[in-house]
DNA sequence: CCCACTTCTCAGAAATCTCTCAGAATAACC
DNA sequence: GGTTATTCTGAGAGATTTCTGAGAAGTGGG
């Protein structure tokens, strides 16, 4: 399911529990990762690595994220960038950010839209080879396009929120396997979440009133371990 | 969307702010792309780069903009140029010295503006095959045309203003897909614009007024993420 | 110099979303 | 069948995002 890709991320964030989230997380779904805790380091690190694309905090210690940018390109190093930077950071720093086709995730972010937003980085950067379908991830009659953002189940356009949309595309990526709602809370909502895991059932049952309100229904419980995207028909086990 | 073209284009500007910037969009819109920072030497790259078209400051610190084309031209190379200049150049000076299919944008430009103005001077020095709609962009029944900068809403001509007209254009270049303001903002005003996103929402607030008073809407709010110019139910597929 | 137009800011209204909570429903277990 | 643990779902408070009108400031033409 988690295409094998190889491609190689370099994480660079100064606090090590974001930037080993982060790359538990690239690792886990198939990237090649290497973190630094600095721009030097970062700097020294792209040269030998070579990598696909960066995540990179605005806010380091030494040199911005910025200035690790600009100096990566001068020295010919092609790669796209995506920047993290603090919800209040002034825009004007931010912007010009999406001309080269590189973007920015706010602080805190959900695991499931870093990754999303990289995949389309790099897609967008051209490192990977163009498959016009490659937005779009099906399961069943449903169909989320990661482009305009459209959800339809049968044919028909489905009307998700925000938060509804990641926890779809989620349960869609996973589709066929148990995920716990733990599992859903760390991915899906922000890292930084001190709520209950309850607002999990509250948020798949607005799911299921959308899209499952046509036979047959997709999003199964499992008792006492979590949810599952499947078809019905399955005979045994 | 970034249409394979394989064009040369000589950027030259002693800003190197400004080199880059021009440089990175217009590589991420699939131009090739070099960059001076003189006019020894735009006409030293000019030679063996053999552009088919310039992005010429009109201030350099040696010869000035006029002057390198002049030389160019001399020189038997036969590109079109596209001028940067300062708001404040009188016009006479540019309009004596803009020979045939050359045109000049104003500092500080948008970016959508400058590709836009850089596609038509292309255009027209003939450099590229002719496409002959290339001048209007369609959409449902709205239609914008680049070389009249008039748009119309099932036939009814639409009076916008030059900022409506480039939104509205670059929405309809990337309709189906959705935009976030930022990408809106880094685009479609100039590159020196200090406000934040919301004027993004009080322009697509205007353009609203003027082409969607019409059924069906063409422009949505993608909660969250941005907008999208798109038509309403699409069936199947 | 005036007028028309445009750009941009701001702030309140409207729309929509997030999250909590608590009782109802369901499944599991004895 | 009764009991307990788990999940479902509706209601609603509060937060966030978006929309829009009003007006200040800037620009260019006549």
């Amino acid at each position: 399911m988690t295409t094998a890709n190889d491609q190689r991320i370099l994480v660079v964030d100064d606090e090590k529990s974001i930037s080993e989230l982060i790359a538990t997380s690239l690792k886990f779904v198939g990237f090649d990762v290497r973190t630094a805790a600095s721009g030097a380091d970062a700097l020294r690190q792209a040269e030998e690595f070579k990598p696909h694309a960066l995540i990179l905090d605005v806010m380091l210690p030494d040199l911005d994220g910025f200035e690790v940018c600009r100096r990566l390109r001068a020295d010919g190093q092609d790669v796209g960038v995506l920047f993290l930077t603090a919800k209040d950071t002034t825009e004007d720093k931010i912007k010009g950010l999406t001309l080269g086709g590189d973007d920015y995730v706010t602080k805190p972010f959900s695991l499931e839209e870093l990754v999303a937003r990289l995949r389309a980085l790099l897609r967008r950067t051209g490192v990977t080879e163009i498959q016009p379908d490659d937005e779009v991830i099906r399961f069943a009659d449903l169909e989320l396009n990661e482009a305009t953002h459209e959800v339809r189940r049968a044919g028909v356009l489905v009307d998700l929120s925000p938060t509804e949309f990641i926890l779809l595309r989620y349960l869609m990526i996973n589709a066929d396997r148990v995920v716990s709602k733990s599992q859903i809370l760390d991915h899906v909502w922000q890292y930084d979440f001190r709520g209950d895991a309850g607002i999990v059932e509250t948020y798949i049952s607005y799911l299921r009133k959308k899209i499952d309100i046509y036979e047959p229904a997709l999003i199964h419980t499992v008792r006492g371990v979590g949810y599952r995207m499947r078809l019905p028909a399955k005979v045994a086990q």
